[in-house]
RNA sequence: GUCCCAGUAGCUCAGUUGGAUAGAGCAACAGCCUCCUAAGCUGUAGGUCGGGAGUUCAAAUCUCUCCUGGGACGCCA
């Protein structure tokens, strides 16, 4: 534990403490110290509302009772300078803030450990994202959900989750047919023959290319075969060049996925034995020659149909089959990332997990919504090589690979995304990602200066009563808050809290940068104990940033 | 029609478990490099938190209702 939250800790013991002593509640009615951080300096380091609190149980106006809280505060013991009583009764602590400069060696220390916790205990959370059908390119959708996917996961594994990755592979089902007979298609006319591409066929630009390269690798030899037969190694041939694809976009993009699971696998049994269990519980029956699951009774808006009477699954069945799976691993969490589009599943696939006999509330789906790109203030609907919509791919090769996952990472997942190119190509002060990244450039740049100086710390060699300063109080401040911030943005599934710390911690030291000089080669011991500062937060940023998938340039 | 998301400064968005005078970046305006990277810093200005009602010591935050924008509602995947 760090000496932020240690401190933390004792101030609310304390508080505790004060309020048994003065006699304003017994032990058990108690409330909970919450302990905020005031947004103005003028309020303390520390606030709390205890004393609204506890107005009613002590009946007492708030105001009185904040100052007989104090009267029993014993400051000396947590590091309290001062303390006051403001507004309607907020109790404002005023930090000797000097403690906060233990962090320095702590975070050197830990160096790229910094910030991460045992919060999460262990527990063993899944989160699927991407899934794209294997049928195309990844658009910008993907790359939203790659992206928050991603960054998501670094963040549950930081605060102590135990995390797997995966990505489910639509590999049964009609569209891939649809995909067989679009590469069918594209075959003949690469061979000049003519055939008819289904309706809703795949126009992609990359099945055009597996049909040219399936006619110059093996001619006509495709043509006199019987048709099913050559649908099943188109098939299995699109399938494979797709997939290799998205692995390698994906692994371009930086996000590697742990399984890959296949949905055709859910066939061999899988499928079977949750109609069994269904069907055991008497959750499913037959109407119309098809099979019905009994969603509404579970908050579905209508029953839902399993088996068409055709006798072919609908997606729904082998995903119940799916989902059944992934609790049968022994995921206790199962985090499933989709697109807006999605959302009227969400009720169905939640009554059919308690329909099968599993808690609704261990799956949990983070809808994205959806992402619109803009240039020049216009909306870019399509992209202007090709025609057809912007791929994930040429969004990277547009706009850089930092900018693009920084900017999908810095807004709530649930707020549509207006993706500006204009702004994130702009290698100026407009630029978020910059901004942070050059922070970092130049503690680097201080950090190779004092080498060419011949200057050098250790952790355990530093004066760290030399550091005084309001803006290194300031940054300590921050610096102290990265292990929560990364616990905070777990819990609440929210990423974009670290990119909004990264902003932050980036501005509090530009601000440090410029008012305070750190090579002073006449005070030699302060100039160390300031690179060893500015050091820690040369990690901590570095730390951020990995979480979220962005790189921390040593120049720029 | 039912459901989901959003509505906060000119623009793009944060806003902790309900807390004090609602924040940041950009844009605007005024300053700061003989000094560790000016992709930076300092300051000024800018708001009926979509409208209304309620809950309470306290509401951008919770409840109800209405308005606007986007999306979803298949024996498709």
């Amino acid at each position: 534990m760090c000496v932020v939250a240690q401190i933390e800790q004792q101030l609310k013991e304390e508080i505790k403490n004060a309020v048994l002593k003065a006699g304003l509640a017994e032990e058990k009615e108690l409330p909970d110290v919450i302990l905020e951080t005031p947004k103005e300096k003028v309020h303390g380091d520390y606030s709390t509302n205890m004393a609204m609190q506890l107005a009613r149980i002590a009946k007492k106006a708030p105001r009185q009772i904040a100052e007989e809280i104090i009267a029993q505060f014993e400051k000396e013991k947590v590091h309290v300078e001062k303390i006051e009583v403001a507004g309607p009764g907020f109790i404002n602590f005023f930090m000797d803030n000097h403690y906060l400069t233990d962090l320095i060696p702590d975070i050197l220390k830990q160096g790229g450990t910094y910030g991460k916790t045992d919060y999460g205990k262990g527990e063993k959370i899944q989160v699927e994202f991407v899934s794209a059908n294997p049928t195309g390119d990844l658009h910008l959708g993907h790359a939203r959900g790659a992206a928050v996917g991603d960054a998501l996961s670094n963040i549950l594994s930081a605060a102590g989750y135990d995390v797997t990755r995966e990505y489910y592979i639509n590999d049964a089902g009609s569209q891939i047919r649809n995909l067989a007979l679009s590469i069918e298609a594209r075959y003949f006319e690469a061979l000049g023959m003519e055939k008819e591409l289904p309706e809703d066929g795949y126009r992609g630009q990359d099945i055009i290319e597996i049909g040219k390269e399936l006619a110059e690798k093996y001619g006509d030899k495709y043509v006199h075969m019987p048709e099913e037969e050559r649908l099943k190694f188109f098939r299995d041939y699109g399938l494979k060049k797709e997939m290799e694809k998205i692995e390698k976009d994906l692994a371009d993009y930086g996000v590697k996925f742990d399984v890959w699971f296949s949905e055709s696998s859910l066939y061999e049994s899988k499928i079977d034995e949750a109609i069994k269990v269904l069907d055991e519980k008497g959750q499913i029956y037959e109407k119309d020659g098809a099979l019905w699951l009994k969603t509404e009774q579970y908050g579905d808006d209508k029953d839902r149909v399993l088996r068409k009477s055709d006798g072919s699954y609908t997606y729904f069945m082998p995903d119940i089959a799916y989902h059944r799976d992934k609790f049968a691993r022994g995921f206790d969490k199962v985090i499933n990332i989709w697109g807006a589009d999605h959302h009227g599943y969400i009720a169905r696939m939640k009554a059919a997990m308690e329909a099968i006999g599993i808690d609704p509330e261990r799956l949990e789906v983070i809808i994205l919504q959806m992402v619109q790109l803009y240039k020049g203030g216009k909306k870019v609907k399509m992209s202007k090589r090709t025609g057809k919509a912007v791929t994930m791919r040429e969004l990277v090769e547009e706009v850089g690979l930092d900018a693009t996952r920084y900017f999908f990472i810095m807004r709530s997942p649930d707020t549509h995304l207006d993706f500006d190119l204009d702004l994130a190509v702009s290698e100026s002060n407009e630029n978020p990602v910059y901004y942070a990244q050059y922070a970092h450039a130049r503690i680097c740049s201080i950090l190779r200066q004092s080498e060419e100086l011949g200057i050098s710390f250790h952790a355990d060699n530093l004066n760290l009563d030399l550091i005084r300063e309001e803006k290194e109080y300031d940054l300590l401040k921050m610096l102290g808050a990265f292990p929560q911030v990364i616990i905070d943005a777990a819990e609440k599934r929210a990423p974009h809290r670290v990119t909004n710390y990264i902003q932050e911690l980036a501005s509090t030291f530009h601000s440090f940068y410029n008012a305070v000089k750190v090579l002073n080669e006449e005070n030699p011991e302060q100039t160390k104990a300031r690179l060893a500062l500015v050091k820690a937060v040369q990690i901590t940023l570095k730390n951020a940033l990995s979480l979220i998938g962005v790189q921390a340039p040593e120049r720029m």
